[in-house]
DNA sequence: TTGTATGCGTTATCAT
DNA sequence: ATGATAACGCATACAA
């Protein structure tokens, strides 16, 4: 087939036989033209398959018809369905998604950014290790392009498409004391690169406090335990008496319940569990994870359209925390009377109706 | 701190007291310059802040120094991780990533590549609905620019990444013939917009035969069973006597469980089940999965490098398959006697061993 | 070694 | 209604 270097307006132009700005008033439906002018040059523009440069539009318009997208990683399908939302949400609007992964590591974020933006994106859509540090992202605001974070709390300067991680949190604190629990844990990733981990930790330990319940046992353990249930197994046995753990994330919690198995504890009669996210996995599982359900895609899609927006010369606008909903599954249940009671027999609390669900948003 | 209209080469040369000629000599190390003005110009493109405009460098070198890439949802883990690895392998390359994903849409598929080149993209990765309908990917073939296929068994005039989706399956059949089963079934999504279901289901059925069994039980089911257990069950019910299920994929293979379950059928003692894929989480359910282990992480990484050759002037060379391997998990067992046996008694093979792993590659 | 001028593909301006 | 031309930011051939 014949190799044809790219055929431009010029080419379009000379076949219909008239400027190129004429053939570029016609094919951008711009400005007026004759009937007969029109008609030479969109049938020479279809003959020579002709297509607009994005470059060439770039240069000249001084817009990139990009957004740039920064995540940790698309192997942690919760980012990967919030690309997803924000893929969606610019379909049709003309622009195009540039995306880039930190892999959790804060100075490859931070050089990403960078990169993302000397590409010359018309906005910028993150979720960064730190982004309170981050001189990238300084850099973006003070150019003025428009900037949408996601997973993360507001931020001064900066929109943000989140979920409130603390008050979801206390959620589950407050149905873990519903069924009647008193020494309870939470599970996290060691050197856990987010802040919405810290959230999350953040908000269980407030609730507990607030409900008269002892602190909750820090777990922090490291991908390999994450991934080898015999090895997690080890550490939970180091916390014997623990009648419930909230793991921070889905993933953990099914992690957890797997080595709990292996210690021989049942779930949930020895051992409630809950998780956060809401991956669509924990409802198929034999016995369903109790979990913060939250809607990542919702999350990309919101952060999409309050760029477009901004794009539009609207101007920025921090939108509410999204919803979350407890969803109540089957790993939660009162804790068995004479396991981690601290002593006591474990009273069930005077009325516990059975476990609802709870909206927020 | 309003940062005006960027800062162009020019300003830097003018700051510098020279032309943008040796400006851009300085800044790309390209050609030569005293030290004197090299000195000048680079305080200077520090002190304004200076940084190359990515598209007026395109519009001259006619290179973008982007990479398209097409995939059908990055909601589903597989698609995510075979980005995530293009993604890792396009690091510190220069190249940066532009996705957009058709939602399984042929159409959409065909209208997302088209958009893809209109971007000027130096390459293209794709994992299509129907590449070999597709118009727009048969123009960028045209047009020279270097495509790799991800997923997709090798086609003329393509490079691909893929596993052999038909030897996969064969090794399945052979597990489930090495441990007396007779009657199976193939599991799949409706309107599958795949050829790599279509491929497992021949290579299972082609096994089946070879192995003088009967043709398996083709269970076709839509979206909606996948999601919903119950529902998934009733389809089920209406295929009583099968010992054992080969899922095309491994989310299919754990609702599969679910529905199972409903039924009241234990697996692997009333039913032995099989996935394809090897999601991480099929590790740690109570009963692991059985399923084909692949890496799409690497089935990316593989097509980024075959790109970036490509564009470092090598020749397009199709690589041989990546290997998968079988994983046995818990999810497989002999039929149990009096079920699903076509009426006689299904006799244990002479001799099986434990359930072995089978390396392909 | 250095600067000037040109062209990359497009649109906007301004004549005609 | 139409077309010639000037940007846009950069790299480079060519001249100095």
């Amino acid at each position: 087939m014949t190799h044809k270097s790219a055929i431009t307006i010029k080419d379009v132009a000379q076949a219909a036989g008239c400027g190129v700005a004429t053939a570029s008033r016609v094919l951008n439906n711009s400005g007026s033209a004759s009937a007969d002018v029109r008609e030479r040059v969109e049938t020479a523009a279809r003959d020579l398959g002709f297509s607009f440069s994005a470059i060439g539009r770039a240069l000249q318009s001084r817009r990139s018809m990009t957004i740039g997208c920064l995540v940790p990683s698309l192997a942690n399908p919760v980012f990967a369905e919030a690309v997803q939302g924000v893929q969606a949400e610019l379909q049709g609007s003309g622009y195009q998604l540039l995306i880039s992964c930190s892999n959790y590591d804060e100075a490859a974020d931070d050089a990403a950014l960078e990169m993302l933006l000397s590409k010359d994106t018309d906005a910028l859509i993150a979720t960064m290790v730190a982004p309170e540090r981050s001189a990238a992202l300084q850099l973006a605001g003070r150019r003025g392009i428009p900037v949408a974070l996601m997973f993360h709390d507001p931020m001064e300067g900066f929109v943000t498409s989140y979920v409130d991680n603390v008050e979801a949190a206390r959620e589950v604190a407050r149905q873990f004391a519903r069924l009647g629990h008193r020494r309870t844990g939470f599970l996290a990733l060691r050197f856990s690169t987010s802040d919405r981990s810290r959230n999350r930790y953040a908000g269980f330990l407030a609730e507990c406090r607030a409900g008269g319940l002892p602190d909750p046992a820090l777990i922090e353990i490291g991908e390999a335990e994450a991934r080898q249930p015999d090895r997690l197994a080890v550490i939970l046995g180091q916390h014997p008496g623990l009648t419930a753990i909230f793991a921070s994330n889905d993933f953990l919690a099914i992690a957890l319940q797997n080595a709990a198995r292996l210690l021989g504890w049942r779930v949930p009669q020895d051992m409630s569990v809950a998780g956060f996210d809401g991956i669509e996995i924990g409802r198929l599982l034999e016995v369903p994870l109790a979990t913060i359900e939250t809607s990542p895609e919702a999350m990309g899609r919101q952060a999409a359209r309050l760029l477009l927006e901004r794009l539009q010369g609207g101007a920025p606008v921090q939108p509410p925390a999204l919803s979350f909903h407890f969803r109540a599954g089957a790993t939660l249940a009162p804790p068995t009377p004479g396991k981690g009671d601290d002593g006591r027999v474990a009273a069930q609390p005077p009325s516990a109706p059975p476990a609802e669900t709870a909206q927020q948003g």
